[in-house]
DNA sequence: CTGAAAGCGCTTACAG
DNA sequence: CTGAAAGCGCTTACAG
C-alpha cells in the first residue's frame, strides 16, 4: 500500500533525447527524422543510428513545439450551430466530405459548436488563436459585424452563408434550380395547390428555394395564394410547429395536393403531423424534402427530395481553405481560388414514394387532437 | 494590375507586441491578459494600459505556445471507425455529449476516422504526439497489441469497447439487461418466435445482448431454434443484407413473428426488406432497435428501441477522460476514477408503433423479387 | 509591484 | 557531411 510508487514515464521523448541515443546532435536527428528536403546531407550509417535510437525511443515529433516553429497547426476549425442541442443529419453529411478530404491531407479537423452566430461571434473569432490554420463554417449567419472582426491572419470558407463577404469564399449549389424543378416536376404531374414549409428567411439559401418554387408558380400561371408559404426552423420540431399550425389554421379548408419542404427534417415534422391526422402519402398529398439526408431514406414512405450533394460540397470546402492557407501571403489569391475551383455545386430531383399524382377526390381539413 | 501589392498581415501579436505598446515587459502582459494568480502584483494602472493595449492589437495568446509550455494542448481526440465511409447516428449521438461536456471545461475535440481498428492502429497511436491531451475511442475493436503500444504519456477512454485493458476506462450500459427486458417484453406480449439480427461476434457488447436475448428465452422455457441468430455489419446496409438473406433461406416456411436488432440502422435495413416484400410492421411483424438513436423516430412506423444513453455516455467519457489528463501523475489514478465514476449506464425501453401482439394467422415467407 | 533569464521541443539559417 | 546558435510565443521560477 503505502509504499513507494514508481511515477509513471509522462514524457514523451524529444529530439533531444534521441541525438543523445544516437551520439549525435539533435539538428542531426531532426533532419532525418523529419525528412526535410536536405535528408541526403546525413550519412547513411549515422542516418540508421539515429532511426534505431527513435525507433527505440518511441519518438514522435512534438506538434505543439513544431507549430510553434512552421506557424501551422495542420489543424482545420469547423463551426456549426446546433439547434435543439443536437447536430443534425446534414451538418453529419457535410462533416463526412470535410473529414474525408482532411485525412487526405493529413489535415486534422476540430469541431466548435456555437449556441448562435450573432451572440458567439466573438468565441468564434478567438478560436483564431493558432489552434486551427483556417475555418470552414457550416450554415453561417453572417452578420455586418462579422467583416470587421475577422482576423486576417485566420483563412475563412464558408458553406451555405446567408451573405457573401469579402475575403470569406463560399461554397453553394443551384438551390433555386433544385426548387424551381422540383415544383415544376409536381405541376407536371397534376398538382395545383403547393404548400412550401420551408427554412427562416434570413438565409439567403431558403431566399432562392422560394424564389424557385414561386417562380415556377408564376410560369405556369397559377395564381399566388396567401398563406402557402411559411417559414419555420430547419428542424423536425420546426416541420412539425408549422404543419400543425397551419392545418389549425386553415380547418375545415381544402387540403393541398402537395408541400414541398426547406429541408428533410422538415419534412420528417410535417408527415408526423400528418400522419397523426390520418392523411396519407402520397395518396392524400404528395411530400418532398430538401438535402436527401440520412433522414430521406428512412421515412416510410421514402422521402422525394432535392439532393446537394453536400458531402462533394464539404470536400470541396476542405480543399479550397487549403489552397488559402498555403497561399495565405499572395494578396490576390482569393480571386484566383474563386476563378479556379467549382464553388456551386448541381443539385438533382431524387424521386421516392411520397411523391404520386395528386387525389382526385376532395379532402377537407379535419381538426387535429394533441 | 502588377503594381507593389500590399502584404496582407498574417502575424498576429504577441505578448512582446502588447508590452512594447504599454511599455511594460511581456511577462507583466503574460500576468494580466493570462489571469494567473497573482493577478494583483500588477497595478491597477499598469494593468489598464496592457489591456487596453491588447484589445488594440487584437491579441490572443498563441495556443501553440502556450501548450509548448503547459503540456498541455486542451484538445481531446475521438477515435471512430468509419464503416461504408460514413459516420453514423451512433457516433453523431455519443459525439453531442462529448462536444457538450468538451466546451464546458473549455475543451476542444478532434476526429480522427479509422477505416479499421486493427490495420490502422498505429495510425492511432500516432496521434499522441501532442496535439491532444488524451484519447477517447469510440467502439474501439482492440487486439492485444494495442496494450504493448499505447503510449503512457496519453491517457485512452473508451466507449463501448470490445475487451478490458488496463489503462484503459471503458464506459459502458447493461446492455444485457436491456436485450433480455426487451425479449421478456415481447414475450410477454405472446411472440414465441424471435429472430435476432445483430452485429459482429468480436463485439463484447454484442455478445452481452445475444446473451442477454437467449438467456430471456431460456427462462421462458422457449427451446432453442437454428438460425434465430444473424450475425451481420452495425448499418442499414448490414440490416438488408442479413434481412434478404435469412428471408431466401426460409423461403416457403412461417415467418417469425417478432425481430429484434443489434442496433436501430440494421432494424432500419430490415425494414427496407420486409416493407418491400409487402410484409406489414407491426401487424405482421413486431421489431425493435437498440441504441434510440435519431433513425429511430424518423421511420415509420417509429421503431421501438432500446435506449441507452448515448449523448450522457459521451459526456461522462469525456469527464473521467479530463480527471485522468489532470491526475497522470498519481499512478493509481485509474483505480480511483474508476471507483469514483458511474461507468455503466442503465437503459431503458422505449414503446413505440413497430411492436405490437403477434399476428393470430400463419404467414408464409414470399419469394423475394429484386 | 515589476523585469531579465531560462526553457518548453522544434526548425532554420549560418558556420565549419 | 555535421553542429552550435538563435528564435517561434509563452510561462515559470528567481531577483530586485
Amino acid at each position: 500500500m503505502g509504499n513507494t510508487k514508481k511515477k509513471r514515464t509522462s514524457r514523451a521523448a524529444t529530439l533531444a533525447d534521441v541525438g543523445r541515443e544516437a551520439g549525435v546532435s539533435a539538428m542531426a536527428a531532426s533532419s532525418v527524422l523529419n525528412r526535410t528536403k536536405s535528408s541526403s546531407r546525413i550519412s547513411q550509417e549515422t542516418r540508421e543510428r539515429i532511426l534505431e535510437a527513435a525507433r527505440m525511443l518511441n519518438y514522435r515529433p512534438n506538434v505543439a513545439a513544431r507549430a510553434l516553429q512552421n506557424r501551422r497547426m495542420n489543424n482545420i476549425g469547423v463551426a456549426v450551430m446546433v439547434d435543439y442541442n443536437e447536430l443534425n443529419p446534414y451538418f453529419l453529411e457535410v462533416f463526412n466530405g470535410i473529414v474525408e478530404a482532411a485525412d487526405k491531407h493529413d489535415q486534422n479537423t476540430t469541431v466548435f459548436t456555437l449556441k448562435d452566430w450573432t451572440n458567439d461571434l466573438n468565441r468564434l473569432i478567438g478560436f483564431c488563436d493558432g489552434r486551427i490554420d483556417g475555418m470552414i463554417m457550416v450554415g453561417p449567419l453572417i452578420t455586418p459585424e462579422f467583416e470587421q472582426l475577422v482576423p486576417l491572419h485566420t483563412p475563412f470558407v464558408s458553406l451555405h452563408s446567408n451573405s457573401a463577404v469579402s475575403n470569406v469564399i463560399n461554397i453553394e449549389s443551384f438551390e433555386g434550380t433544385g426548387s424551381y424543378e422540383m415544383t415544376r416536376y409536381l405541376l407536371d404531374l397534376g398538382h395545383k395547390r403547393i404548400l412550401n414549409v420551408t427554412g427562416h428567411k434570413e438565409f439567403v439559401g431558403i431566399q432562392r428555394r422560394v424564389q424557385g418554387h414561386l417562380q415556377a408558380l408564376e410560369d405556369a400561371q397559377i395564381p399566388h395564394e396567401e398563406d402557402l408559404v411559411v417559414y419555420t426552423e430547419l428542424s423536425i420540431p420546426g416541420g412539425h410547429k408549422a404543419m400543425s399550425g397551419w392545418l389549425k389554421r386553415h380547418r375545415g379548408e381544402e387540403l393541398p395536393e402537395a408541400i414541398v419542404c426547406g429541408n428533410d427534417s422538415i419534412a420528417i415534422g410535417c408527415m408526423e403531423v400528418l400522419a397523426k391526422a390520418g392523411i396519407r402519402i402520397p395518396q392524400d398529398i404528395s411530400i418532398c424534402g430538401f438535402d436527401d439526408s440520412i433522414g430521406a431514406r428512412t421515412t416510410v414512405p421514402q422521402l422525394s427530395s432535392i439532393r446537394q450533394p453536400l458531402r462533394q460540397m464539404g470536400a470541396q470546402a476542405l480543399e479550397v481553405l487549403l489552397q488559402r492557407i498555403n497561399t495565405m501571403e499572395a494578396p490576390d489569391s482569393v480571386e484566383q481560388i474563386s476563378k479556379a475551383n467549382k464553388l456551386c455545386f448541381d443539385i438533382e430531383l431524387v424521386h421516392r414514394a411520397s411523391v404520386s399524382k395528386p387525389r382526385t377526390t376532395s379532402l377537407i381539413i379535419p381538426a387535429l387532437n394533441d
